[in-house]
DNA sequence: TCTGGGGTCCTAGGACCC
DNA sequence: TCTGGGGTCCTAGGACCC
């Protein structure tokens, strides 16, 4: 039988600004997603004063005078930096370990020959946190399913401290079960919470009970899995080798609505840039392109509007200028004039690894000649060495209405000579 | 005044074919 | 009134995840 860890950071983002800012130690702090609009990670304290999870930033102003919250606008390059050093410290201690996310992964445990599985996994936590200074917190289960519930108990119940083991204890999986709300669980989000609630099935232990037939036709082939895993049954496994990416997006809310076409162009051109140097990065080149350019959602009092276009890039490339070029002329032709633009993005499609592309008579290689190459590699290399933006496609002015907050962003003391943390006397 | 971004998989329905 | 029965492929949209 398969024996799967969840290892999971603390409050992930909050833990990695208070790395590098002990002053954050102990006190409540969020830190809030990109153009600084809502809460993403919370401190213990910060949940205890009440904050929801996605709370928008307006909302908490309130706490900011009354509890001393701290809002911190979020800072990926540091947080992507933290997760590496997190994943390499796992990946010494399992023969298997998958990089589930950002802040959590799972192990393989069996065939791993220690006498006590919990005192383990406390000496993992232990050196994660000293070498890393990141929190974490285990689970260990006989399906990811039963790992992820038993990692979210082994968080909330002091008496665990952080480990909690229902692969030597099988006794304790039906408490775990009854334990957990139904909307909890790994895979039920807040439509099929609702449908269970209607129907009765408040805890994991009833979806357990609940009947096959029901569970295929309310939710699906991935429910019905879901179920299995909590009744014990290993459908998932472990995903050492995650595949290619199918798509990469690059898109942003602006920091104001825009009405005008060269305001949303400049935007569209900066995401189909960003876009290219990320599929570029993974070795790909798309074989499509969508983008698109919507109003803002939440004021229902003015004309909504969703602009699409969709691009066929024939033969398939990962050159900046093809993908700058196709995304704009998608962006003129699907262009309608009269709206207050709030987001824009690019989307990169059918991507493929250009060494194992199939063709066809008919289809031509893919875009990789040599000139193309040897421009893009000079592009990457010095937006690498100089800092991202020092050579680009088009120019684009800074200050402009589209480009979004972040007031309250932490230095890059990991990824940046500039930005490197100083040690006083 | 102010509400994120980036992914995956599945399903239903239409187009098209024999 | 009556107007097949399958297949496959593609797309859009919905559900979920972090």
């Amino acid at each position: 039988m398969a024996i799967f860890a969840l290892v999971d950071c603390n409050n992930f983002y909050v833990s990695c600004e208070r790395v590098f800012n002990p002053a954050l130690e102990g006190k409540p702090v969020v830190v809030l997603s990109n153009n600084d609009g809502c809460a993403v990670a919370r401190s213990a304290e910060a949940k205890a004063i009440g904050v929801p999870m996605g709370e928008p930033a307006f909302k908490l102003r309130h706490l900011v005078e009354r509890h001393g919250l701290i809002m911190q606008s979020s800072n990926y390059a540091l947080y992507g930096d933290m997760s590496e050093r997190v994943m390499s410290v796992l990946a010494t201690f399992a023969p298997g370990a998958e990089v589930y996310s950002i802040d959590e992964c799972f192990l393989d445990l069996d065939g791993l020959s220690v006498p006590d599985l919990t005192q383990w996994c406390q000496h993992v936590r232990a050196t994660v946190k000293r070498w890393t200074g990141i929190p974490v917190s285990v689970g260990i289960g006989g399906t990811k399913t039963l790992a992820k519930l038993a990692n979210r108990l082994a968080k909330k119940s002091p008496k665990a401290n952080g480990v909690l083991d229902l692969v030597s204890h099988p006794a304790w999986v039906e408490v775990a079960l009854k334990r957990t709300p139904v909307g909890e669980v790994w895979g039920i989000g807040r439509q099929y919470a609702g449908h269970c609630g209607v129907h009765g099935i408040l805890s994991a232990h009833d979806l357990t009970q609940a009947e096959d037939g029901w569970i295929r036709k309310t939710m699906g082939a991935v429910g019905l899995r879901t179920v299995m895993e909590l009744r014990g049954v290993a459908v998932h496994t472990l995903d050492t080798e995650p595949a290619d990416k199918q798509t990469t997006c690059c898109s942003r809310s602006f920091a104001e609505a825009v009405t005008l076409y060269d305001h949303v162009h400049d935007a569209v051109l900066t995401f189909a840039s960003r876009a290219a140097e990320k599929i570029r990065a993974d070795g790909l080149v798309a074989g499509a392109l969508q983008v698109f350019a919507q109003t803002d959602r939440f004021r229902r009092d003015q004309p909504q509007f969703t602009l699409n276009a969709m691009v066929r890039l024939s033969p398939a490339t990962d050159s900046t200028p093809r993908l700058i070029a196709a995304a704009i002329s998608g962006l003129h032709s699907a262009w309608r004039d009269g709206y207050a633009y709030k987001k824009a993005g690019v989307i990169l499609i059918d991507l493929v690894d250009p060494a194992n592309i199939a063709r066809d008579l008919f289809s031509p290689p893919p875009d990789t000649g040599a000139r193309a190459q040897a421009l893009m590699n000079a592009v990457d290399g010095l937006n690498n060495r100089m800092g991202k933006g020092a050579v680009g496609y088009g120019l684009v002015a800074k200050g402009a209405p589209w480009q979004m907050r972040c007031g309250n962003r932490s230095p890059s003391y990991t990824s940046d000579w500039m930005d490197l943390p100083v040690a006083k006397a």
